[in-house]
DNA sequence: TTGTTAAAGTTAGTCATGCTAACATATGTT
DNA sequence: AACATATGTTAGCATGACTAACTTTAACAA
């Protein structure tokens, strides 16, 4: 018997279904906001119950928590690629920085207000914290590096801050909209590197 | 007949509907988040039965844009005041209007949330633009005086939009616990006069 | 193999919420 | 007094988060 139905496409057992819900979740939030979001539209999505995510996610918050760590983790990967192609410890290394992280918020907007904040996604998530301080050292690693320290001080704090101030409300204004609000059209690059300039001197 | 009923406390109408759920939103978004917001608790509070705050809201999108454009104008309010108490168009003036900003976002975060694209509360909403505008061209305003110059050109824009990023991005981090990240604790008032000083120069 | 266990799905149902429709009552104008 | 309008109420629908109880599959021991 055993009734040959290998072919089977839809498979009792999923696979990756964690890893698939976290991809519909994305997208249906890039699309909608997270607020927009729904549960029943990932499942639908994903091709499976609407109680099963709750064998992966605890709840609708814990899904969200998972993309925006995962969204911290991918911005980091990203920092780290524009680092390496840059002189190290450079107003030039620092710059990119700061592009790479406005060009992630325009990217995807509503994964980066996941990611501080929105939603209630606090950082008091373990993970969100760690990723983020991953991202947050890189910058601290450059400041430092282009003021010829070897370690995080508080001079390196004092430069470093700054910097991630200025790219983070930039990121912000960016997603709202507030860049078209002047007759003259704020230039993301220059606006960078004119004010990396001045906070680091 | 006419059933004396004077002294009956539960008057039909209700006399500023329209304000008091404004208020109680406020109250219950500042304690749990505008996402954790429902219309029924706002009603529960109010006192009122659910479906009344559709004579005065098209939806709930609706009360919170409503929200969003009163904070705005209260942060203009606040600004406005604290321009008056400084020397006009003076660093001085101009750190404080930073100072008002970072201190409206710490006292009531969540709303500030609101008046920036949270919860899809985009300036699409005709009243939340023309209020934004009005905070914004406080600071446009002080940036010409320190200047010397009578209208917003290229230049007070070039001057004036990078101090706005900078304490836009510093209530964002602060709300969001990014200001205890330090083993050395960031002194919000010191970072925005060094900031400013940098930023205008 | 086979039997047991745990992991990962499913169905069905509960409760809260946003919103609407139909109805009720107050207010103000004539 | 009569009507129109504004503003409230009750009842009900649709959707969505989440749970409980059950089912299927995979994994592993015997």
């Amino acid at each position: 018997m055993t009734d040959v139905t290998v072919h089977k496409k839809t498979a009792y057992h999923h696979g990756d279904l964690k890893g698939e819900l976290i991809a519909a979740a994305r997208s249906l939030i890039e699309m909608h906001g997270p607020d927009g979001f729904s549960m029943s539209d990932a499942c639908r999505l994903a091709g499976v119950s609407t109680a099963a995510p709750y064998r992966h996610f605890s709840s609708k918050q814990d899904l969200l928590a998972a993309i925006a760590a995962d969204g911290l983790k991918r911005l980091g990967e990203d920092m780290e690629t524009l680092v390496q192609n840059h002189p190290r410890g450079t107003v030039e290394s620092i710059s990119a920085i700061g592009r790479g992280y406005v060009d992630f918020a325009i990217r995807e907007p509503h994964t980066f207000r996941l990611m501080f904040g929105a939603m209630g996604a606090k950082p008091e998530n373990a993970q969100m914290r760690e990723v983020g301080r991953a991202c947050y050292g890189i910058l601290l690693g450059e400041v430092a590096k282009f003021l010829g320290k070897t370690e995080v001080d508080e001079a390196v704090v004092g430069r470093a801050f700054p910097l991630w101030t200025f790219v983070h409300g930039l990121s912000f204004l960016a997603i709202d909209g507030k860049l078209d609000v002047h007759e003259f059209p704020v230039d993301i690059n220059e606006s960078i590197r004119i004010a990396t300039g001045r906070l680091l001197s």
